[in-house]
DNA sequence: CCTACCGATCGGTAGG
DNA sequence: CCTACCGATCGGTAGG
């Protein structure tokens, strides 16, 4: 269990070395993952850059700031990729769209596993939190969706409910965020290929 | 969003009436679920029991017993379930101990949403916690064996590692955790059954 | 002697 | 970016 790094404060040669606002987002994103985002303290944080607390209330007008920052990363990555998905401007089928959304939503994943894990365990307990989980339904009903418009191209088989395939889909790609690094055995693309390829196929040889 | 009910204390003709164990375990476990272990305070678990907080002390030497007793319950339905279908006591390939495996999780998964919920999501910042965490991680290894032992018989493909197939295939079980609902759409053995299904065959129609 | 509590308060620590 | 604080609430325990 190592300590998220500080990252040696930079000199830019003007105004106190310090941390900027990105370097604190990252640690705190870090640390709320570690204990969770109620367990972990302002001064936790502050601790762990090796500063005060009011050095944080510079950067940030609260902690539910830095969550809120956090998460709209998340969202606004994931959106992206889903909203290219489900409009079909390049005339490709719902089968091809579902199988590439698969894939970028593994990229982003892995590009932003801090930011998406934290979006993931977001409970709705505070307005930042339920203005998180309206999106996320938001980015879920249009997976769902575009499920459904497979099934009824008639590419998927026929005896399971496109609601169960798609949160069950979704829920092994989200499942990522639990063991997924980059520098970890497996890169992003070797897992988006295994997942739309088991999927899609299954596991069974052939 | 509704309350998990406060189950209307039980009158047995001696001593007050009131809330036992089991049912104030319940009403924790649903809290810790809602708003996280840590930002849950006994004095909310008291409050939503209508109870003090002393009446909790009464049943529970500390809220760690509480989390502790939740986990156990969780892991140990899981060890069980895991413990027989490694054991080939009967026989079985390791491919049809899998597919059982899976079933089986699903099972467990359903009939104890809450407590295993609550494992998956403990972080290991207590000494409880970090307990949990091994016997989960036993469990991981466990089934990440079974995989290997499938694939060693060649009842899969071969272009995907099985470490990350175990990954991902109880990932997407694990994420049952985040939409299941005994009373919802979907029963236990049709979300099994899709499961081991997508899972061996795929999604595609043939 | 049991189960199931109450009203009040302890020493510390939270976010801001 | 610090020291010095605030209003409130934390997990846990006392006697009855």
């Amino acid at each position: 269990m190592t300590a998220p790094e500080p990252a040696a404060p930079p000199r830019r040669g003007r105004g106190r070395p310090g941390h900027d606002q990105a370097a604190v987002l990252r640690t705190a994103v870090a640390l709320f993952n570690r204990r969770g985002y109620d367990a972990t303290s302002i001064g936790d944080l502050a601790a762990e850059l090796g500063v005060t607390k009011s050095a944080i209330y510079h950067h940030f007008a609260s902690k539910e700031d830095l969550l809120r920052l956090a998460l709209d990363d998340a969202l606004d990555e994931l959106t992206a990729v889903v909203s290219a998905a489900v409009s079909d401007a390049d005339g490709a089928s719902a089968r091809d769209r579902l199988r590439e959304v698969l894939r970028r939503s593994v990229e982003v994943l892995a590009a932003h596993q801090p930011a998406v894990t934290l979006l993931l365990r977001v409970r709705g307990n505070t307005p930042t939190e339920v203005e998180a989980v309206k999106r996320r339904r938001w980015l879920d009903d249009q997976l769902a969706g575009l499920v459904r418009d497979a099934a009824a191209e008639g590419a998927l088989r026929d005896d399971i409910s496109p609601d169960l395939v798609s949160r069950l889909l979704f829920g092994m790609v989200n499942s990522l965020v639990e063991w997924y690094r980059p520098e970890g055995a497996h890169d992003a693309a070797t897992v988006a290929d295994a997942i739309a390829s088991i999927a899609f196929d299954g596991l069974v040889r052939r």
